[in-house]
This record gives structure tokens, C-alpha cells and sequence, in this order.
DNA sequence: GTCTATAAAAGGATAGAC
DNA sequence: GTCTATCCTTTTATAGAC
């Protein structure tokens, strides 16, 4: 199966734009990496713009549907283990050297000529990952399997705890990083228990 | 008191530099911001390298004497309240829009060049900060304000939170911003206050 | 210290042959 | 679709007058 030159470019310059960012990358730099000249680029996309434009739309298509919970995962495990699921799913996206690191670098630092794009992107995602959340809680006060309490501070402390994981990525060697998940979702999950019975 | 013209270039870079990044940044733009034409910059800095360089490290003692406790923050001040304390330090300086701005954008996506002495000057201030959170933690043991328990996960998850913080503040308005600190913060010192008797 | 003028290099983009 | 050649613009940086 062959692949075509189109994605090869998108290939390469996603990884360029992850690590060096958009203005850094030049289309020397990504024709170089493909191994074809620059001015071939123009043939696949109409200009610089139009390739990071697109490579961004199919990132966070990826996003999406990679954190998503299956059925079965819903149905078949505890409240504490659906949630771990999800920071899991997400942790592993992250960890991609390049999907990850795009994915961040765009959602933090977007380029000035690329904010509507983004932000329309990240607030889909976001509404997406919020009404999964709300399922969560609220199943779980119905089975009694957290305390009763408001269920806005657990969603925006769960944000937090995803929010904080996403920047620690960056810091600590993945061994550490594993760690570091683990203690914080620990903790987490013990600020939930403390709300009453568990 | 006349600011030197020295400063009022430090200070335009600064907020284009936060705000664009350094490759989005022409020393153009820096100089129009002053007022002058861009050769005349090279007067003051040897090139644009050395006027990002001077920034940076400039930044990082701002920041690292931003978050100090004093000796009386110290003395008059229970245990959740000298963590709070941290945590609204650290958050008043990433409100900043320049230097706040600055501060993360180089820390998390250092341009290749300046890696080095960005990971140098990020690991000073770490080591700086992790002393305080030692020194809080191991003093909270001693007069029994927290139950016994190993604090390398309170560490682990403070800075989890501080992270996670830092990267809120990104995407939601200051006064919805507030709120999402109280809440998470509220909710790590439950975690801690589950480790035993409170 | 600040300016005008200018060099030197790099980047995005197009024309046109193959 | 890919190439060479070329254009246009922007950017960093320097020379030299005031």
C-alpha cells in the first residue's frame, strides 16, 4: 500500500509545526524532509496557510475520537475507573511526540492569523468532553457511588487535573511522567471520597 | 524620573515576545513600538538573540522573587493557608498578561535555540520552589496540622495543580478563573486532609 | 545614540518546461 | 506532478553621516 505524497507532506510538516512551531517551519524545511522540492509542495496545497489549516482540522479530529469511552467501558467499570480511563486516554494522545505536542502548542499559543480556527476547534472538543463527564458524575450519584454534592466542582477540578497532567508531560521523562499521573489522580479521586460516604 | 530608552525596548520586546513569540516578532515591530528605527536598537542590544537572552533571565528573577514567602507569611499562617498563599502568588504572576505570558510561552515551547539556558533557568527555579513545599509539609508533620503521611505526593500533587492552573488561565476569563482556582485548590486540600485526622 | 542607505540572506509564491 | 528559474517581500544586520 502506497502512500501518497500528500499525506507525506502533511506527515512531515505536522511534525515540523509540532516541534518547532508555525513560523519556524519554513516549506524548505518540510520539502526537504518529504524529499521533494518546494515548489512540488504547491501542487498539493494551495499555499502555507491552506497545509497547517488543514493538518489542524484532522488533528483534532483524531483528538476526539481517541479520549472517546466505548459502551463497553461505560458499562463495565467503576466511576473512579471510567474517569481514570479518560485521563489515560488522554495522557496517551499527549504522549505522541508529534499529535501531542501540535495538539498543545496550538491550543496554548495559537498564531495570530489561526485564533477563530482554534478556538472554534478546541470549544467543539470542549463540550464534547464535558458532557461526557456530566454522564459520569450523575450516573454516579444515582448508584450512590460518590457522595451527594454539586457536580460542577468535580468537573472543574477533573479539568485542572487533566490541565495539569497535559503541562507535566512536557517536564518529566515518561517513567517519572507515569508517576506523576498516578499520585495526582490518586489524589484526586481522594478529594472526591472526602465529599461523604464513599 | 526619565526610563531609559535601554528599558523602553526590553519592555516593548517583552510584550511582543509574549504575546507573537520570537520568530512572529520582527525587531520592526519592536522598534516602531519604541518610536525609533531599528538600526538604532543595535545601540543597545548586540542582536536579537542577545535582546531575547537579556529578557528571559531578567524574567526569571521576577518571577523567582514574585513567589517568595516572607518571614512573617511564614510565622502567621496555618499550613493551608502558606500553600494557598503559593498558589495565589504564582497565579497573580501568570495573570500578567506580558511577563505571565512570556513566562509560559518559554517555558513550555522554548525555541530550539534558547533550550538550554531556558531548561537551565527552569530548573533553578524549581529547585527553589520545591524547598519552600519541603520546608511547609515537613513543618506541618511536626505540629501534627496534617496526618502522617509521605509528602512526595503532596509535592507531586501541588505542582500537578499549579500546572494545571497555569494552563486555565489561558482559556477562561478572570473572573470565572478565580472561581476554578478556589475550587481546585479546595479540592487538593481535601486530598490531603483524607490522608487521616485533619 | 539615532538616522539613511544598503547589503545579504531567507521565505513565500508563480511561470513555464518536462 | 515535479522540476529550474525567478520574483517579490521581509528580515537581520552593518556602514557611515550627523
Amino acid at each position: 500500500m502506497t502512500v501518497s505524497t500528500s499525506d507525506k507532506i502533511k506527515k512531515s510538516a505536522l511534525q515540523l509545526f509540532a516541534q518547532k512551531g508555525y513560523y519556524a517551519t519554513s516549506l524548505n524545511d518540510v520539502a526537504e524532509m518529504v524529499g521533494i522540492k518546494k515548489p512540488s509542495l504547491y501542487a498539493h496545497f494551495k499555499n502555507k496557510d491552506d497545509l497547517y489549516k488543514t493538518i489542524i482540522i484532522e488533528l483534532m479530529e483524531v483528538f476526539t475520537t481517541s479520549i472517546s469511552l466505548s459502551k463497553e467501558e461505560f458499562a463495565e467499570h467503576s466511576t473512579r475507573e471510567q474517569l481514570l480511563l479518560i485521563v489515560k486516554k488522554m495522557v496517551d494522545f499527549w504522549k505522541d511526540e508529534e499529535l501531542g505536542l501540535l495538539y498543545k502548542r496550538s491550543m496554548l499559543f495559537p498564531e495570530e492569523k489561526f485564533q477563530d480556527l482554534i478556538r472554534e476547534q478546541f470549544v467543539q472538543s470542549e463540550v464534547y468532553t464535558t458532557n461526557i463527564l456530566e454522564k459520569i458524575f450523575s450516573n454516579a450519584l444515582k448508584n450512590q457511588q460518590i457522595s451527594n454534592q454539586p457536580i460542577q466542582p468535580l468537573i472543574d477540578a477533573f479539568y485542572c487535573l487533566i490541565d495539569g497532567l497535559f503541562v507535566q508531560r512536557f517536564f518529566y521523562p515518561l517513567n517519572e511522567y507515569e508517576q506523576k499521573v498516578i499520585h495526582a489522580f490518586d489524589h484526586y479521586w481522594k478529594g472526591i471520597e472526602t465529599g461523604g460516604t464513599k
